[in-house]
RNA sequence: GCGGGCGUGAUGGAAUGGUAGACAUAUCGGACUUAAAAUCCGAAGGGCUUUGUCCCGUGUGGGUUCGAGUCCCACCGCCCGUACCA
């Protein structure tokens, strides 16, 4: 062959790797096991570009450590319950089921073109029944250890529909379809007890070594831990005293009322006897339930008429509002705003004209509040009512003081929360997980028996094709599915008929590809040894949810007999890759709306079909509604796998977003050919020549420099290297046995972001075996070191010279030779150098 | 609203607190060619009465340091998450 045919060499080798059964995860004592696992997809029926930048970072990895002497797993997998799947079948007919298995298998035809390393025996479906079932075997485990339990949650509500929406559901607080205004309502649902581990999955952040800071800081955050202090009102009526929990108990004498949710008992028993109360608390649920939507609205207030005793002055009385900004979740559901020092309760006292009064001052300078002054713990400020001492401190110190004195004088207690909640697991939907418990009259909510399991999806209702198009949960109306006998009392009895979350799903399924196919979630053996994953590969998006649902599972896991002490923590290593993006194409219809355009029907800003031009938007994510998307099959088809992969690891960071741009891909294309006809072209008769060592240096530094891009995820700079040395070859004089060597190494470098290429080469050149398989290649220690360096010289940190010197020259010889420089005497204009800094084999500076 | 992140030439980006702009794209010039494509070679942050190892320059404004793209503070813009999208 002369010409770089993708096409030909691509299916040549992913056929000839798949003989070998290199990718095949073996269990051996010989060698170290490496489990490099990507987020799994949601089978959407297409994969984009997204996906391939995640797969191949993965298959980089995973590719380099089978090259290092690892035993590898490196599987993959379907999210594939969900509510796409429903949505597409209320839009056009058909059934998730077959919707579900028809996207994946368009989906695995289009993935495998890739060329990735998986171990394809391991393949898994979230909604294969032997999955489900087995995630239905762990929940009954988690129910009998007291992991789950059951209690009142709101969801939305499409009042017309008479259906649960999701959050995404909901658009600007009306329902999707219906268009009605959504109302938060209660239901009884199945928990997660998340919240007993809050602790412990805080304290573990810290052995998260490798993981991004920034997504520990999130999970940080998210669990919330915070120390208060938590008192009760007593009430002017002498009725019940209401509790609330206060992060701030140093603003106590700033308290200018005390606001309860909603939700509260002491709001719903008002709402039951007063009309008025009843109408604002309507009114407060309508919309949906996101925090987004609650802290973003309008603050609403309501007076009750309560009255409350300020605990420090029983003679201050403070009145008690009903407000929708108060959640009934987090603390105890009721606050005291103080209005000087909280933003929202500054706005709120605004609005209904409570006083506002400070309770501290800058250090500097006075009051006069035109909004709340919020200064962190940490910052010291000048107390005027603080009722713990009139001084100066910091909030920290304040907050203790208080705490101290509630406590002292009996009235209140330092508690910790946390802003974590319990995961809330039930869904109103079909296309998921259903949850294997029965309700029956006389024992109750009873477990399903395991030899039951799995609680299968009906497929019909009275063998008719379920009607999808109607509003609610197949299940709930399914004329026969719902009839079960009780696993205690053998009666007739319901089954429950809400299925699980998705986050269920995914947040054990790395546990499961251990032993895929197993008739039980897990085997330990296998966990044993595979476990952890090495390293997890997915997008930010995930940093909390996901993750710490994960993270929970294991442990739960572990709780119930099904993962390893060590597996605690499930995930050792993290890296989370940014999106692919897109400009946008769009012009104008005659109502002015955009029209957006895919980027194959534009060339050079005008539409190709009628010579329009476009707006061009700047990048974005990949989206269909924007159309600014490159589908991968036609990328594969049109330049081959090597050539999507090459590009969406070269340009940006990983972590970073990249952009895709067709010139991008073409120049990577382009590259590709160049390497392959420069190793083609090598006349390996040639005889050595003095330019050997000078490419051999080259090649040692190239080897040692894309290693550790490869290691520490620098796929851009690696590849960087990757070019540069490229140069270095096609440049070099060198003899015919120096450049097959220097094109092996470059092959082998390439091997795990270009691997079909680099078998090519790797044959051309008569290396021995798969490259896949072949030893990843070491650095030559002592030709990574050149005897003489340039040091650039600095006065008063500019750079006004430079030096070539010996590396190891001592720091005195170097000072000396640094001053002795001309630039450098004109720029002290004859005077004596204050001092002069020396990092040696770096940089010199003089300080004038 | 709250939590987290990002911001460097025309463009994507490089740079353990130590020569800002590696590598690449687009552009321009040259070679080869009847011509084009392909390929190869080269130029290139901005500025200038001073073409100088000159001045300015990493979103904006301050600060720490011998030295800041990098660390700290504030602000602006964009992105992710916000518990029923996955």
């Amino acid at each position: 062959m002369s010409r770089y045919s993708a096409a030909e060499i691509e299916a040549k080798w992913q056929q000839a790797w798949d003989k070998a059964g290199i990718f095949t995860a073996k269990r051996s004592a010989d060698k170290p096991k490496y489990y490099v696992l990507e987020m799994f997809p949601y089978p959407s029926g297409r994969i984009h570009m997204g996906h391939v930048r995640n797969y191949t970072m993965g298959d980089v990895i995973a590719r380099y450590k089978l090259a290092t002497g690892h035993n590898v797993l490196h599987p993959m997998g379907w999210d594939a319950f969900g509510m796409p799947a429903e949505n597409a079948a209320m839009a056009s007919g058909g059934h998730p089921k077959d919707w579900t298995y028809g996207n994946i298998a368009d989906m695995r035809g289009q993935m495998k073109p890739l060329g990735l390393s998986i171990d394809w025996s391991r393949e898994f479906a979230t909604c294969d029944p032997e999955y489900y079932g087995q995630q239905q075997a762990l929940f009954l485990d988690m129910l009998e250890a007291g992991l789950v339990y059951r209690k009142n949650a709101v969801v939305n509500w499409d009042p017309v529909d008479m259906t649960v929406l999701a959050n995404e559901q909901v658009i600007d607080g009306k329902g999707w379809r219906s268009g009605a205004v959504v109302e938060r309502r209660e239901l009884t649902q199945w928990f997660f007890k998340i919240s007993d581990m809050a602790e412990e999955l805080l304290d573990a952040l810290d052995g998260l070594e490798n993981w991004p800071a920034k997504v520990r800081l999130m999970q940080e955050n998210w669990i919330g831990k915070s120390r208060g202090l938590q008192f009760a009102f007593t009430r002017t009526d002498g009725t019940d005293p209401i509790e609330v929990y206060t992060t701030r108990p140093d603003t106590l004498m700033g308290a200018s009322f005390v606001g309860i949710s909603p939700d509260h008992p002491i709001a719903k028993a008002l709402e039951a006897d007063n009309p008025q109360v009843a109408e604002f608390v309507a009114e407060c649920r309508k919309g949906g339930t996101t925090e987004e939507a609650i802290e973003t609205g309008e603050k609403l207030g309501f007076d009750t008429g309560i009255r409350v005793k300020h605990p420090l002055d029983p003679s201050w009385e403070l009145p008690v509002w009903i407000a929708n900004f108060i959640l009934m979740d987090y603390g105890t559901g009721a606050i005291f705003g103080c209005p000087a020092h909280d933003q929202r309760d500054f706005d709120f006292a605004t609005k209904y004209g409570l006083p506002i009064k400070p309770t501290f001052e800058p250090v500097e300078g006075g009051a006069g509040l035109k909004e709340a002054f919020t200064p962190t713990k940490a910052e010291k400020v000048r107390y005027i009512a603080g009722f713990a001492g009139k001084e100066v401190q910091t909030g920290e110190e304040a907050v203790n003081a208080a705490v101290d004195k509630a406590e002292a004088e009996g009235w209140g207690r330092g508690v910790t929360k946390f802003r974590l909640r319990d995961w809330g697991l039930s869904r109103q939907r079909y296309w998921g997980c259903p949850i294997p418990v029965v309700h029956c009259a006389d024992c109750g909510v009873v477990p399903e028996k395991k030899e039951n399991l799995p609680v299968l999806l009906p497929y019909d209702e009275g063998g008719k094709p379920i009607d999808f198009s109607i509003p609610g949960n197949p299940l709930d109306r399914h004329p026969t599915w719902r009839d079960c006998t009780c696993p205690t009392c053998g009666k007739p009895a319901r089954r429950e008929t809400d299925t699980m979350d998705t986050f269920v799903d995914s947040s054990w399924y790395y546990a499961r590809f251990t032993a895929p196919h197993a008739d039980t979630p897990t085997v330990a053996e296998e966990a044993e040894y595979w476990m952890n994953v090495d390293q997890y590969i997915g997008g930010i998006e995930h940093a909390i949810l996901h993750l710490l649902y994960s993270r929970f599972f294991a442990r739960a896991m572990q709780i119930t007999g099904h993962l390893p002490k060590k597996a605690i923590e499930p995930f050792d290593a993290l890296f989370t890759q940014g999106m692919v993006t897109h400009e946008i194409y769009q012009t104008r219809d005659a109502n002015d709306r955009p029209v957006y355009h895919l980027p194959e029907e534009v060339e050079s800003g005008k539409l190709k079909a009628t010579g329009e031009a476009v707006e061009i938007i700047p990048s974005a994510k990949m989206s269909k509604s924007k159309k600014n998307v490159v589908d991968p099959v036609s990328i594969i088809s049109q330049f081959g796998a090597d050539t999507a992969r090459w590009f969406v690891l070269s340009d940006s960071p990983p972590e970073r977003d990249v952009e895709w741009t067709a010139a991008g891909a073409e120049a990577a294309f382009k590259h590709l050919s160049r390497v392959y006809r420069l190793a083609a072209e090598i006349d390996v008769e040639a005889p050595a020549t003095d330019d050997d060592s000078a490419l051999l240096r080259e090649m040692h530094k190239c080897i040692h420099d894309v290693t550790g891009g490869v290691e520490s995820f620098g796929f851009n700079a690696a590849i960087a290297k990757l070019y540069a040395f490229t140069n270095t070859l096609a440049k070099s004089k060198a003899g015919g046995a120096a450049k097959r060597q220097a094109a092996l190494v470059l092959a082998q470098l390439m091997a795990p972001m270009t691997p079909h290429l680099s078998e090519e080469i790797w044959t051309l050149l008569k290396g021995e075996g798969l490259i896949a398989t072949a030893a990843w290649p070491t650095p030559d220690a002592a030709m990574l070191i050149d005897d003489t360096i340039t040091l650039p010289i600095q006065v008063n940190g500019k750079r006004r010279a430079e030096i070539s010197v010996p590396k190891d020259m001592d720091k005195a010889e170097v000072e000396k030779a640094a001053l002795a420089v001309e630039a450098v005497q004109k720029a002290l204009d004859g005077a004596a150098p204050k001092k002069v800094i020396v990092v040696p084999g770096r940089i010199v500076n003089v300080v004038a």
